[in-house]
RNA sequence: GCGGAUGUGGCGUAAUUGGUAGCCGCGCUAGACUUAGGAUCUAGUGGUGUAAGCCGUGGGGGUUCGAGUCCCCCCAUCCGCACCA
């Protein structure tokens, strides 16, 4: 008798899958709009329960922008390689391939019952070797690129070669990982393996011996970003460093386009602030120091080089190459000991003992060059490798860490900054004026810094130069369920597989852990060998397959390129993006970075992945508590609870409503609450209620499902949007999710009358009802634009509840309110176009025109202000001009008599329909 | 420590962007209809007062005729980075 929801939304979503309404195409004709979310990783629990309001978000919008007329690309696809599904196969020997799509299967009913508007056409899912062929055709490109600093571009290696035939090193502008110095004859004659090495230097996928953040626990390596705390983001295992031969990409090639393409984008501020941090520019000087006694030099990058009179001793990280060399006899056990400590220390024990000085001299001494001056060399983990050179000019008087250090081994402490108290703490403001500074002194410190960078250059030891925090990215993992490189090694080399020969499958292996000799996985393969040569044995990491899905997505079936000229030049790039925050520092950046090479080379025609993003709120779990009172099995509630002792302990959200217990559900719920006794407050036991995160030990893990089968989708989508701004982290909460259930139904009955029976009446609508009609539109067309969801449903809200109270049931009016509709309740809106008569989907149907006219206001509230006071207002009607509202301000008798008698001398309009009197 | 955000009824939130603070929803109170109500409908609901009124947007100051909104100083919470030279 009443909306049928179960029905309704199972009959229109299997005509949506039949009729493939929303399966899109390229049409020129049509203005382009490219909307995606970040594709899940199909995990075995299910779709997280966070995951449907990102989802809801961009389908409403990709369904607003269709009737808006544009042409909407919305696909959704699954991150499908990763180590859950490998842990599985290790634990039970079921291939991770057979799980993975058991999950995808999964995740698909589930997102199929919420009504979303996705063109699964589309689909891709990184484990499929069509999609991953061009996950190691990017990474061949890679490989056979260099970053040209000149021309800032990635440029083909080829053209680096002929620069090294003609004029060997000299002058060449390429980001690289070592100075390199050779000349054309030198070049000519080193053998190819000699040539393949130095090519490594400059490559943009090069393989190298680094340090690296080593997981024994999960057997692999893992970025920083897959790193908090010295502990692995999944799982949460301790990490080490480790020194290791990985496949690096050099994406700190790209720090400055990084950085200098986010200022163009609809981001965030605060999601652009974690990426410029991340990136880290600092400007500073190179400076090369002589060290007594020896050819080498001491390298090292300074923000200050203001305060180079101020160095008092030099500093190099534990794993710097020059310590072995420098260090005197005398020096050499406690350093060796030192350095030997300092590495094994795992990534924990360091984050743990944050500025525990530590260091050792070496015994050797670097030369000022602006004065001679002796300074001793120490080594100490608070230099670190990855940064600048890995070595430091320290000057304790002006940089903390420097001063700690100085404190603790008692070394000299000179001020060359004036302004600051040294005694206490180093004194760092760059304001400040140099003294003790021979030829600087007297200057500002950004007048010395400058002065300095041009003498170091004359000088031939130095120059200016800018330094980033972000480090090429490390892309092996020592796993099984990747991307296999396309690369076999011959001499111990690296070479590619030809293109033509793409993709490289995955082989079948027989077990899925590393082998004993601590081997990847892959290297169990029977035959893992390219013409007799061995094979790549790690995979690629997870941003892989996720950094340049959204590009497939344009031409996904397409098995000759990636994507067609064609296709990329109509869908450009993404633009509107929604998702979750916890990308900034990782998919974002490789995203943006493997992007903008794809750019370089002519593939891409954007050089920004994501015009405009979208981070929703992290939801978090609301947990329910009931209270046990100590040594009972007496249970209060929640406002009594402060007159007993009480524990409280997690009860399943789902025996709770509105926060009230159900009390007969609890003594079910667990067998030690069999017998539980209740202590209640008005008859009913009110549980207490904490947000937390969602786990299951909690009890407060609410599925999707669930609400859908209980509310239908339509409530839960319009639920979501309804609990506040999508951006904001807000605790996953049902109470009140009856609000937007009522609403549905409320809406249903202006279509039908007592018994449920079809009717709508075709009487022209009154001015009024119009009016209601219109500013409805214009609300939700305002607050669609503005990703301001909530305030829309409020705005349908406000709508159906006065077209209720005028017993509205005209169809001019419930039509285009339909229309509106369809983007948060599709289902229902879809039956009820179909009811009214239309034999076409609703997502078709243009978005309603808004018409200002049924909107005049006829008149305003104006206040108006004496001695400076605002003491009353008047209306006007919005027709009139600010002159003639001044002119009736001033004529009238009686404002004029309120102010004591004294007549108004001056009317001020402030703008936007305010007026002013001001005697 | 540095950086970014946020702070409004019992709760989630809104405020035409400097113009009647509290829209919409939850919850709550009273009533109607009902065998029943965890259905539906009606009315009320920031605090305080019988009332007119007064007080109210984390706290304190300021700008303005007018401040939740702008500026300064605190306080609290959340997030990001954390020896980045």
């Amino acid at each position: 008798m009443d909306y049928n929801f179960v029905e309704v939304e199972k009959k229109w979503q299997q005509w949506w899958k039949d009729t493939k309404i929303y399966q899109s195409q390229i049409k020129n004709d049509k203005p382009k709009f490219y909307v995606l979310d970040m594709f899940p990783y199909p995990s075995g629990a299910g779709l997280h329960v966070g995951h449907p309001l990102g989802y809801i978000a961009s389908d409403i919008y990709a369904r607003y922008k269709r009737q808006k007329g544009f042409n909407v690309l919305h696909p959704m696809g699954y991150d499908a390689f990763g180590l859950p599904a490998e842990q599985y196969a290790i634990q039970t020997g079921q291939h991770p391939a057979v799980t993975t799509a058991r999950n995808v299967k999964r995740y698909r009913e589930q997102l199929d019952k919420i009504g979303f508007a996705f063109d699964w056409d589309k689909e891709v899912r990184t484990c499929d070797p069509a999609y991953y062929k061009w996950t190691q055709w990017t990474f061949i490109q890679l490989f056979n690129h260099y970053y040209d600093t000149k021309e800032d571009k990635a440029l083909p290696i080829s053209n680096l070669i002929r620069h090294f035939e003609e004029n060997g090193s000299a002058d060449v502008h390429a980001s690289q990982s070592d100075e390199l110095h050779f000349t054309a004859s030198e070049w000519k004659n080193k053998s190819e393996e000699e040539q393949q090495i130095i090519l490594l230097n400059y490559r943009l996928a090069y393989i190298a011996d680094t340090w690296v953040n080593w997981c024994p626990k999960l057997g692999t390596v893992l970025a920083n970003d897959e790193v908090v705390n010295g502990l692995s983001v999944r799982g949460g295992f301790p990490v080490e460093r480790k020194l290791m031969k990985q496949w690096i990409l050099r994406v700190s090639a790209y720090a400055e386009r990084l950085l200098r393409g986010l200022e163009a984008l609809a981001w965030s501020d605060s999601l652009k602030e974690i990426q410029r941090n991340w990136i880290g520019r600092s400007e500073g000087a190179f400076i090369r120091f002589k060290i007594n006694g020896f050819e080498e030099t001491l390298d090292i990058f300074t923000t200050r080089p203001d305060t180079i009179f101020g160095v008092s001793f030099m500093v190099l990280c534990p794993e710097h190459p020059l310590i072995g060399k420098i260090s005197t006899k005398e020096q050499e056990k406690a350093v060796n000991e030192y350095v030997t400590w300092a590495r094994n220390r795992s990534e924990t024990e360091r984050q743990s003992e944050v500025r525990k000085v530590s260091g050792v001299f070496t015994g050797a001494y670097a030369v000022n060059p602006f004065n001679g001056e002796q300074i001793p060399i120490w080594v100490s983990e608070y230099v670190l490798a990855g940064y600048g050179t890995g070595g430091i000019m320290a000057v304790p008087a002006h940089d903390s860490r420097d001063y700690a250090f100085a404190k603790h081994f008692n070394l000299p402490i000179r001020q060359v900054i004036d302004g600051g108290d040294i005694s206490e703490a180093a004194f760092e403001s760059k304001d400040g004026t140099c003294i003790n500074s021979e030829f600087i002194s007297g200057m500002k410190v950004k007048e010395a810094g400058k002065l300095i960078i041009e003498k170091v250059k004359d000088m031939g030891i130095g120059y200016g130069t800018v330094n980033y925090r972000l480090r090429d990215a490390i892309f092996s993992r020592q796993r099984y369920w990747g991307e296999p490189f396309p690369v076999y090694y011959k001499n111990g080399l690296p070479y590619m597989i030809p293109e033509s020969e793409l993709p490289v499958l995955l082989p079948e292996i027989d077990q899925y852990k590393p082998t004993e000799t601590g081997e990847p996985p892959l290297a169990r393969a029977a035959n893992w060998t390219y013409n007799g040569y061995p094979m790549e044995a790690s995979t690629m990491p997870g941003f892989a397959g996720s950094s340049g899905y959204y590009l497939r997505y344009m031409d996904p079936h397409n098995d000759k390129e990636y994507f067609s000229k064609e296709a990329n030049q109509y869908w450009q790039n993404v633009d509107l993006y929604v998702g979750g925050a916890e990308h900034a520092t990782g998919h974002l950046i490789y995203s943006r970075f493997w992007n903008k090479f794809l750019f370089d080379i002519g593939l891409a025609c954007k050089e920004e992945p994501f015009e405009k993003l979208i981070n929703q709120g992290m939801i978090q779990g609301r947990s329910n508590f009931v209270y046990r009172v100590v040594g009972t099995n007496k249970f209060v509630s929640f406002g009594l609870k402060d007159n007993y002792e009480v524990m409280p302990i997690h009860v399943d959200v789902n025996l709770v409503k509105n926060d009230i217990l159900d009390t007969d559900a609890f003594k079910n719920w667990q067998p030690d609450f069999a017998n539980a006794e209740f202590i209640l407050e008005d008859d009913k036991y009110v549980c207490g209620w904490e947000v937390e995160k969602m786990s299951k030990s909690k009890y407060n893990v609410q599925n999707p499902d669930d609400l859908v089968e209980k509310y239908g989708a339509d409530t839960l989508r319009m639920y979501e949007m309804f609990l506040g701004p999508i951006e904001l982290a807000k605790p996953w909460d049902t109470n009140g999710i009856e609000g937007v259930f009522r609403f549905i139904r409320k809406f249903w009955r202006l279509f039908h009358d007592n018994d449920n029976n079809f009717n709508v009446s075709d009487d022209e609508p009154t001015k009024d009802e119009y009016k209601i009609l219109h500013r409805t539109i214009k609300k939700v067309e305002d607050d669609n634009e503005r990703f301001s969801f909530n305030t829309a449903v409020s705005g349908f809200m406000i709508c159906v509840n006065e077209l209720n109270d005028a017993k509205c049931n005209k169809r001019q009016i419930l039509e285009p309110l339909t229309v509106l509709l369809s983007a948060y309740a599709p289902h229902i809106a879809e039956e009820l176009w179909h009811l009214l008569g239309h034999d076409s989907s609703v997502v078709d149907a243009q978005f309603p025109q808004f018409d200002e006219s049924f909107l005049k206001e006829s008149s305003y509230l104006y206040p108006i202000s004496f001695n400076g006071k605002t003491r009353f207002q008047r209306e006007f009607s919005l027709e009139m001009s600010v002159k003639d509202i001044e002119t009736a301000i001033l004529a009238d008798e009686d404002t004029l008599k309120w102010m004591d008698g004294k007549p108004a001398k001056k009317v001020i309009i402030v703008p936007k329909k305010i007026v002013n009197i001001v005697i």
